[in-house]
RNA sequence: CGGAGCGUAGCGCAGCCUGGUAGCGCGCCUGGUUUGGGACCAGGAUGUCGGAGGUUCGAAUCCUCUCGCUCCGACCA
């Protein structure tokens, strides 16, 4: 076929080119031979988890230095397909795509304070005229000054303002591919409201679009309540996607809707009373044991009859003992938001010393000059074991106001599966999560620092209520490949599937084999059905594993067998069925089939 | 930032201890034979051995410094 390129324009998937003879030519791009899909039989050496390493191994992604990726087209093309749902279901909730810079001006930073408060994480640099700039790690700061200078009035109200792109923030430590990087791609949305009722609802709003978005992608997941952490704010949701490789532990109760991060989740306070003291107080020598395990396995008890005393330093120069019961285990953001200083960290083992006399493991509360603090469980104890403040020694028989006296009780656990639900009668749950989806109410934190004010209808300037919505869209294709493989490569959902069927041309050198499959992914692209064609002249074997590791949905196989009938074959990706299809009708049948699915 | 480890071909690794021609598997290129679950034969290309300095007749190998990367920990929308 001879013909000059006049004219060319791109398209998704093909090049439209006009002939000599004013014909209009499509050149498809999606051909395995010519795609640019770099497959690996080994994973690289570096790659810890599941989705990590079929990234890797499918070309989705390329390493360019410690958390910065290349998007190569395979991978791109999935991230493009969660950000259209995102967009979607953004704009159907009513929030307005912009698009804010990378660098941003120290100026806005200092501004709001945090050019000081963020640390490390917001990389700093100059411009030639030696203005400070960072890279925005999120954007608060950047559409609250538009939305300053833009709104005036309530009767603007209310906004949501979003927008997808790459953030960049320099993590101590960068792991996991695409999990956690330093540059990545979000989206991040910002709702303004006068009331806080409508800033509740824009919230809500936010909510559901969310699970919408997560639902869509085909993922298994958890919206659970969350610490607001240093960002600030009044309440906030995570959305969770469970995974074994989560980073995050959740709690989630089987009889209510009730689920939270670990760090957040409260503990049910129970109203039993502790059993009546039998034992008195006695010491005992316990040599070199000083673990909870060690000394519960040396006095043949279990470990919630110890008791553990952690001393921690706060930022007030003030040493506190905290006491547990020995089987839980402490929640720092429950202590630091109790204590309300700056800082908790545990203490050095000099400062234990000095405390208690005794080098650590040996600590507890009888005798100890430090303000004594105990999670709630503690009060259901009684004859318990603590340390003595002497080397390799402990009491047992110990109780509270005889032997000690707590100063306050407080929640200070982290909950645990099989935990009681705080709201009902059920237990919780306990999972791994991938962090894919933060929503926070962020109050007037910024609007009142910023200056962010509009008119209400009475004439008096008020400051806006804000909210903050993020949305890791790397993070949530690296999430659903770790729900979504088996040992021979991913099993992509069909809505966010980079491609949706792969015709495999069995053997290219056949011409009815390379006809029939140029016939169907002809029909198949005319239908708008996304599809690649293996025409690479492979063996059957290798074009096989290749097609199980990349995952793509529908596997259609056109071989010399199946031909003879007039027929090819069919094969999920997630199942093992082989169904023929008629090679007249193949393609009106996949089309439905891509349709349904999505 | 503390602890541990690794940098040798595109990928996975050996060689280093005990200094002397830079190797293996996969991938890649050529030719042939193959073709329904990662074929076979023959031939071939590919390396500033992370970088700098030092010791030595001679350094991938020993020493010093440096850069990068990974893992564990602390930290973190």
């Amino acid at each position: 076929m001879l013909f000059n390129l006049i004219q060319g324009s791109f398209h998704a998937d093909f090049l439209l080119l006009i002939s000599r003879t004013n014909q209009l030519i499509r050149i498809y791009f999606m051909r395995y031979s010519q795609y640019l899909l770099p497959t690996l039989k080994e994973s690289p050496a570096d790659a810890e988890i599941v989705s990590h390493q079929l990234m890797t191994r499918t070309g989705m992604v390329r390493k360019v230095a410690a958390g910065i990726y290349s998007y190569m087209p395979f991978g791109l093309r999935a991230i493009r397909k969660v950000e259209q749902i995102v967009r979607d279901e953004m704009n159907r909730a009513g929030a307005i795509e912009c698009l804010m810079p990378m660098a941003n001006p120290a100026e806005l930073w200092q501004e709001s304070g945090r050019w000081e408060k963020y640390g490390k994480e917001l990389l700093r640099f100059k411009d030639r005229k030696e203005t400070e700039f960072c890279m925005g790690p999120t954007h608060e700061e950047v559409v609250t000054d538009i939305v300053r200078n833009t709104v005036n009035s309530y009767r603007q109200l209310p906004l949501n303002l979003y927008q997808i792109q790459t953030k960049f923030r320099d993590e101590i430590r960068p792991r996991f591919g695409l999990m956690r990087g330093r540059e990545f791609i979000m989206k991040d949305a910002y709702s303004f409201d006068l009331e806080e009722e409508s800033a509740d609802k824009s919230y809500e709003k936010m909510y559901q679009a969310y699970r919408r978005i997560f639902e869509r992608c085909g993922l298994n997941f958890r919206a659970v309540e969350a610490d607001s952490g240093a960002i600030g704010g009044s309440f906030s949701h995570e959305f969770m996607v469970l995974a074994e490789s989560g980073e995050d532990a959740i709690v989630s109760c089987d009889g209510c809707q009730y689920a939270a991060n670990v760090e957040k989740a409260e503990i049910r306070v129970s109203d039993a009373p502790a059993p009546d003291p039998a034992q008195s107080l006695e010491k005992v020598s316990t040599p070199n044991q000083k673990t909870i395990d060690e000394v519960a396995a040396f006095l043949k008890l279990p470990a919630n009859k110890l008791v553990k005393t952690l001393i921690v330093q706060t930022s007030t120069e003030e040493l506190v003992a905290v006491l547990l019961r020995g089987d839980h285990e402490l929640n720092a953001i429950k202590l630091h938001n109790l204590l309300g200083t700056e800082w908790v960290v545990m203490a050095e083992d000099a400062e234990v010393v000095k405390a208690t006399g005794a080098p650590t493991g040996f600590a507890g509360p009888v005798g100890l000059g430090v303000r004594i603090i105990a999670d709630n469980d503690v009060r259901q104890m009684s004859d318990f074991v603590i340390g003595a403040n002497e080397q390799d020694a402990h009491y047992t028989g110990a109780n509270l106001d005889r032997d000690f006296v707590v100063e306050k009780f407080a929640d200070l656990r982290q909950a645990v599966a099989g935990d009681s639900c705080p709201r009902c009668d059920g237990k919780l749950e306990g999972w791994r999560g991938v962090e894919v989806g933060h929503v926070f109410k962020l109050g007037t934190k910024y609007s009142e620092t910023m200056g962010a004010t509009v008119l209400d209808d009475q004439g008096k300037s008020r400051a806006l209520i804000m909210g903050c919505y993020g949305i890791g869209i790397g993070r949530t294709v690296a999430a659903s490949i770790e729900q979504n493989h088996d040992e021979n490569g991913i099993i992509w959902p069909m809505p966010i599937a980079p491609f949706q069927v792969l015709v495999a041309m069995l053997t290219p050198k056949d011409d009815a084999v390379r006809e029939a499959s140029e016939k169907l992914y002809a029909e198949l692209l005319e239908l708008g059905v996304e599809v690649l064609l293996d025409d690479r002249n492979e063996r059957p074997g290798a074009k096989f594993k290749d097609a199980d590791l990349i995952g793509i949905p529908l596997r259609v196989t056109v071989g010399a067998r199946g031909l003879k009938e007039g027929q090819v074959e069919l094969k999920a990706r997630a199942g093992s069925d082989i169904e023929m299809l008629a090679l007249e009708t193949a393609a009106a049948s996949l089309k439905s089939i891509v349709a349904a699915a999505l």
